[in-house]
DNA sequence: TAAAAAATTTAGATTAACCTAAAAATTGGT
DNA sequence: ACCAATTTTTAGGTTAATCTAAATTTTTTA
């Protein structure tokens, strides 16, 4: 299977979309996810569709096919171990490895990704939180929960983000809302959603907004 | 400046064209070096004269302008240090990392190359023996001589190869001529110029071939 | 120094991945 | 159940990087 840049990428993002929100992916949340246009992903999921790496009926959306979604798993996964890598070893901050790994994601060569696996102990989850398949593509996601869905006397450990923008992640790292980080629901205002943590010992306020991108495991 | 993969392929491989013989490059030696067609190879350096990357006339062949070379030589610099890395790190051997790094050296981020070269331990050679540029474009060059240049009673250091397939590569090593190791020149046999080795206190015969293409540091 | 040979360029196509504008199908509100 | 809004597809380009075949220029050789 030889894949171009172009294809990987729309898989992967066909893998995402269906993996949020579990129906066939529409040719506009594509095409707005993709920075192109409806009539441009029409074409490639009729492509993807003669490779039979997507299941596609016109009108209906598109789905992975068995074949479509292993691809989709190996680029992910090689985008997740690139940004332990340069997390890790390189001293990369979490906001700033995306956009290099979108890159890295695309190199081609099953001895290399799983020499990188090795050479970084074999990570469970990327700098995010996210899980990291393994080299049979087998994908276990922990259940995580939003600070949001929480209430007042909870407790949890910061796990991941639903929100991965480099506005967002700074802002959790200058707060201390860092990967690993226990916390407690202290309060919860009525008003305006947002709520009060206990965190480090320090109360601390976030918004519903906040509140709904922080991930947590109980 | 904002190159492609096939532009950058293109600058590399005149660098490395106007390296070994010093005079313009010929259309159909880029042909040749880059698995396309002089046509094809006329209508890109139409481009990269445009670009002002290279200065090219007709029927002329080509060179690097400064911003040509300087783009040249990032590449270069990306492709060894990435090789360096798999050899390092991942514990590839020499002769398997050409063409993954023939991937990577398109990846493009400056902070990423230069925290690589830093973990790296700013190595100056990669595992064949090439200079490293540094991150100002700088590379210097030691003078490495081959093996056939020598007269009998001579020594030197296996420093490097002139020749970069994995072919020869493995040879090598299966034979134990790799870099570092220190030899004298025995006998030099006039009928085929192979050339009687002394290495690792053992005897050891190259022929004229590998002589040429094996590279020491005097 | 004029052919012949070799190298290079031009002309005219092709393919992948895009685009805009217009047509067709689906969906949702009444 | 219809119509209007929305979504999606089709039609007809464009651009970058290729190609083959033919034309042109340069180089070599006799
Ligand atoms: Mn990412
Ligand atoms: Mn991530
Ligand atoms: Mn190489
Ligand atoms: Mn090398």
């Amino acid at each position: 299977m030889n894949l171009s840049f172009t294809e990987e990428n729309y898989l992967k993002n066909i893998f995402h979309l269906n993996f949020n929100v579990d129906e066939n992916v529409s040719t506009n949340a594509l095409a707005e996810v993709l920075n192109t246009k409806a009539a441009s992903v029409t074409d490639m999921l009729k492509k993807l569709s003669e490779k039979e790496l997507v299941n596609y009926e016109k009108y209906q959306g598109v789905t992975l096919t068995k074949i479509g979604e292993e691809q989709a798993i190996t680029v992910i996964r090689k985008h997740r171990l690139w940004e332990v890598f340069l997390v890790e070893k390189l001293n990369f901050k979490w906001d700033e490895v995306h956009d290099i790994a979108e890159e890295l994601e695309h190199i081609n060569s099953e001895k290399l990704i799983n020499r990188l696996d090795e050479f970084l102990n074999f990570p469970k989850t990327d700098p995010h939180g996210d899980p990291i398949p393994d080299k049979n593509g087998v994908l276990k996601s922990q259940e995580l929960i939003p600070v949001s869905k929480l209430k007042v006397g909870d407790k949890g450990l910061i796990s991941g983000v639903r929100e991965h923008s480099a506005e967002f992640l700074k802002y959790l790292d200058k707060t201390g809302l860092i990967l690993g980080e226990s916390l407690n629901i202290i309060e919860i205002i009525n008003f305006d959603g947002s709520v009060m943590l206990l965190i480090k010992g320090k109360q601390q306020m976030i918004s519903r907004e906040v509140a709904n991108n922080l991930l947590i495991a109980t």
